[in-house]
Parts: C-alpha cells; structure tokens; sequence
DNA sequence: TTGTACGCGTTATCAA
DNA sequence: TTGATAACGCGTACAA
C-alpha cells in the first residue's frame, strides 16, 4: 500500500538492482545465481543477501531468450481425466521439477491433427524438450519438430523407428499374451469391449492374432467413447450380452472391465463362472475389485520418471545408454478372468 | 540434411527474416500477425507468404519479455491423479487454450508449504495469472503473488476473503446437508470414512455440526491417504465396522464410497438395507454404480471453464461482474444412502 | 498504413 | 574472480 517515494516507478526488481544493493556488476551477481562455484563464497553471501533484500526474482523469459534454453519442457496427453495417463503425468512432473524443468501442459486429444496444432504453438515458447503419448502422429508434428531440432520422447508405445527417444511398450505383443492367456485358461467365446485409440487398436490386432491362430475369428466387439468409463463398460457389457453368449469379455482398459463387471453382477451372473472379465492397466482398483481383475499391468508411473529422464539427460548432453526403453508390461492373474 | 549454404550459421527464422523475405520491416509484420486490423490486407498476405516461405515460428519468450505479457498460466492442483481435480484441470486447459493462453503445471501436493515453493519458481516465468486449488495458502504465497500484483483465481472452497478470485463451493454447508439429509433418511449410527485434506475437513466440520445438532457426537472415525483410492474404501469399511455397529459410512468422495461399498457387499451386507453409504463429488462412475452412489454433486468442469474465464477476462481488462463465485452443489439421491 | 529507435532482463564472450 | 559489452527476438512509442 506504501506509495513508492520520488518519481520510482513500481516495477519488479531487475539483476541490475540487485547489482546495485550488492555494490557489484550485474553479470557477477547472475553468476552467484547460476554457477556459484565460479564466484567467491564471500561475493556469493552479498549477492544472496541483496537478493533477499530486493525481492528479486529471476526473469526466465529473458534468461530464456539469451541463453536459449527455456527449462521448459512441453507434454502433450490425450485427456487430463484419462486414469490411465495421469500417473505417467504425475511422474513426469515429479522428476521433471526435481531436474529444474517446468511442464508445459495440453491435452491434444485422441486424434494426430489437433496435436501438430497444439506443438506447433507451443513450439513459440522454445521448450528444452517434449515428451508425446503415442507413436502415432501426423507427418507435419515431425517435421515442426525435426525443423527445430528439439530432443522428443515419445511414451506408451513401442516402435523400432521412434522420431527420436522411446519408453512404451507392445500393444501387439500385450494383446497377444492375454489371447494366449485367456484360451489358455479355456476361454473360447470372447467378446470385446473396446475404445477407439490408436494404441489400444494395436493391442486388439495382437488379440485378434492371438484368437485367429485357435480358430476364433467371429468375437463380436463392441466400441466405447474415450475417455472410457465406468458406465461404459456395463453399457458395452450390456451390449455383447445381447449379440450371443460369451464366456469372457475382453476389455480395453480396467475402467471398462471394472463397468463390465457391475453389470454382470447386477444380472445376477457371476464373475468369472459365468462370464469372465479381462482388463487392462492395472488401474488402483483393479485389485481390490470383487472380484479383483485380471489384467496386464504396467509400471505407468515409471513411464513417466523414465521418459523425463531421459529427456532431461539429453538436454543436459549426456545420453548414456539406450534411447528406447521397452517397460514391458505382465499379465496378473487375478479373480476375473 | 542440406548443409547451409556460404557462411550462414543456420539458426531458427525470426521475424526480421520474414520481413527482409517480404520486402517490409519487422514491425509490419509483428503488427501483420498479432493485429492484422492495423495492416492493409494486401501486405497481411504478402507477410503470411513469407511466413511460410521462411518456416517462422514466434519466439514467445522475446514476445513476452517485450510486451511484459507471458501467455502463461501457472496451475497448481494438489495431485495430478485426484479424479476430483482432473475434470476440472480438463476444462482449464480448453478454456485457456482457447483464449490462447498456456498452462504451467505443478502437481503441489496437499501441503501449503510445496505449494509456497513451486510458486515462487514458477513466478520466474512470469505468468499473466495463477491458478490455485483450495483456499488455504501460506501467507509468504500472498506476499509473493501481491508483491507481483498477478491476478489469482482460487477454486474448489469458498470464502468472503480470498486472495483475489474464486471459484468454489462451501465444503461446510455440504457437509451440513450430508447430515441433514442422512438424519432425515433416519440413519442414526453413521461412521466417517475421510481423507485428510484442507477442504474434506471443512466438510467434516460442517457434518460434524449437523449430527451434533441431534445429539450424535461419537461417530467413529477413520483417515484414509491422500489420494485417496478404492482400496481405501474397502479397508477404512472395514476397520470401521469393527469398532461399532453403523447404518451409514459417510465417505470423504466418491472413490472412498465405491470402496466401502464393495466391502460390504463382499461381507454379504446389502447396500443401504443393512448399511447405507454416502459419497462425494459425483465422479464418473457414481450414477453407474450397483448401487447408484448417493452423493454430493458439483460442476467439477464448471469449476475450471469459469475459473480459466474469469482470469482471462481479468487479463484481458474486462473484469465483468462478480469475482466471486459460488457454484453451489447439489445433494444427489440415488440408492446406497 | 508503415517504419525507426529503443528497451525488455538476461547470458555469452572476451577482457581485465 | 569480476566486469564491460553485445547480443537474444520481439513489441512499445512515436514519427512519417
């Protein structure tokens, strides 16, 4: 409230006023505050003093734009309520903050197009990095980035030719191993309940590979809207039920299977006697369920640390070691199916 | 792949480039792409041409330095996994997206303390506003933010003095309602399953005083973490049924409810016949639930679209009407309490 | 409608 | 170890 005295005008304090306070040049005190080990201990003391004194606080903006690098690393997910992502996020910007980095957020969305729109403005803010869900992206989102030249990690999938780093894993491979899984278990009439992603549509080719080598060619599908949820899945479950009778309904995420479930439950069908159910994710309640759902489960917290580290490690120049890293993933028994 | 032709070291177009590629100064096309009303359409299109012709792409962070206007929105939410955030995050990012502004994202956790610290970093990015979670901040958070006079919008709680905006709701008056209605539906022994977070307090608090207002004063008692899960739900179900005969657990959200819910059924107990039980926040799957979780319903989405509105607006200098704003809840009946 | 001059707050570079 | 100077790329303010 205090009316600044003289002709002052109010404005936040600049290295230069904290040069000022501390009776030094402004590059030292940027130095006391960037590298303190090239600026002696006693100047160091002065400077943070005058820091304090001031109440200065650094302009990364224009720290940004002289040293070009932002410290700001740009994240693109398909949906902010999406359960299957937001533990990667959160990891992510855990490790991302404990590097120094800053998140810069968008959710892009289930389609390749919106995405190029969203990197190609934020782009306009230099980020260090970008760490992308997928591996699927439009031609111009590679060429924006390969243009720039800035080091991308993509996540949740796994290919042989990334745009530049990796951490996923194989949808295909991971729809495989539930086929071989659930017939292995005696299954034979499986129904599908499923979104329409692209991730998730290779992990039903890996299913549909799996069924079709024992002769399952005919399981009716039935497809949920994303970010898919609780009441999607016994709407879908519902649905199947009508077209002929399952013994185990395949879902494409645990939200869907846990959905499933309910509604099974509720006509009075037990799981997984009568009809099992499979998820994937191994989401927080997926063992805990009643029954608890069989699954394939995937570290998606280390996705994220992973993915942050490595980005992070290759803005800081040491790229040491492999640059795709597959997580795997590991079918879990459980009660369902 | 093509080396740079003669001596030029290759570097990112910027906009004297474009300007010398269409024959203008820079400042005409600065003024061509931000205020295209100020240029002849004529030299607009020559500009774009030149734009694409040249593969310019704005540095923001020289634009912001310039005009002392970031784009930027500093967004803390308490935990990038809490489903009770995530649609309201969601609706931040679209709205500000679209007013074409970007988010900076933290995860703060559930302390005012870290909240403090990613603040003041995030303060160096010099962003237009600050979006919050919660009313309750350390006071060297208020210092900072009213020393940078940055606009605040603070959401999910409710109070005559917040720091600037708000968008919310009383978690006092909800819990009070809870109590009235569960008192009016005749439960007498309720039992509380609850997170220890800030805003659930307030909610206890206000329950507390509706059944102390009939006399009910040793409701048992159980703390679940933060964020809370679905296993919390079963376990505080559990612990709580073996200190006393209950006829409704009253749950501190959603996820906690859909947890004590499974248990009991898992007990053989029915849903509200033998023990009734009361949610929170009306997440996704709440009105799909067997049974259908009765519970306090709030515009989660609502939440973040006005608060991303009234801070743009702010920004922008048209600060219209209240900046205040109470979205209310709603008391939901469905069939577990 | 377009252009010129300058400043935004910092860091890189080189000199002392 | 510290300092002087010149970018970094853009927008504001004013002039033409």
């Amino acid at each position: 409230m205090a009316r600044p005295s003289r002709a002052v005008i109010s404005r936040a304090p600049t290295l230069d006023d904290v040069a000022r306070a501390a009776g030094l040049s402004s590059m030292t005190v940027s130095r006391a505050l960037n590298t303190p080990d090239q600026v002696r201990s006693e100047t160091v003391k002065k400077v943070l003093a005058a820091v304090k004194a001031t109440g200065y606080i650094p302009n990364a903006l224009a720290g940004g734009l002289a040293s070009r690098r932002s410290k700001l690393i740009a994240v693109l997910v398909p949906h902010l309520n999406d359960p299957l992502f937001a533990d990667t996020l959160q990891a992510m910007g855990e490790t991302l903050s404990q590097r120094g980095y800053q998140m810069l957020l968008c959710s892009a969305g289930y389609t390749p197009q919106t995405e190029t729109e969203l990197v190609s403005t934020l782009m306009s803010r230099r980020p260090d990095g970008i760490m992308l869900t997928g591996i699927h992206h439009a031609n111009d989102l590679k060429k924006i980035i390969f243009n720039a030249s800035v080091p991308v990690v993509e996540t949740w999938d796994i290919t042989p030719t990334p745009i530049d780093m990796l951490v996923g894993f194989s949808h295909e491979k991971a729809g495989l191993a539930t086929a071989e899984y659930l017939l292995g278990k005696g299954y034979r009439r499986p129904g599908l309940l499923w979104t329409t992603e692209r991730t998730a549509a290779q992990r039903k080719n890996g299913l549909y590979e799996g069924l079709a080598r024992h002769g399952i060619t005919d399981a009716p599908y039935v497809e949920s809207q994303l970010p898919a949820r609780f009441a999607d899945g016994r709407a879908g479950a519902a649905q199947l039920l009508e077209t002929t009778e399952l013994d185990v309904i395949i879902c494409g995420s645990d939200i869907l299977a846990q959905g499933a479930i309910s509604e099974l439950q509720a006509r009075g069908l037990r799981v997984p006697q009568d009809v099992a159910v499979m998820g994937f994710g191994d989401l927080d309640f997926a063992a805990a369920n009643v029954p608890a759902i069989t699954t394939v489960a995937l570290d998606r917290y280390a996705i994220g640390a992973r993915a942050a580290t490595l980005l992070a490690n290759r803005i800081e120049g040491r790229s040491d070691g492999e640059q795709i890293i597959d997580i795997g993933f590991h079918l879990t028994e459980r009660e369902s199916a």
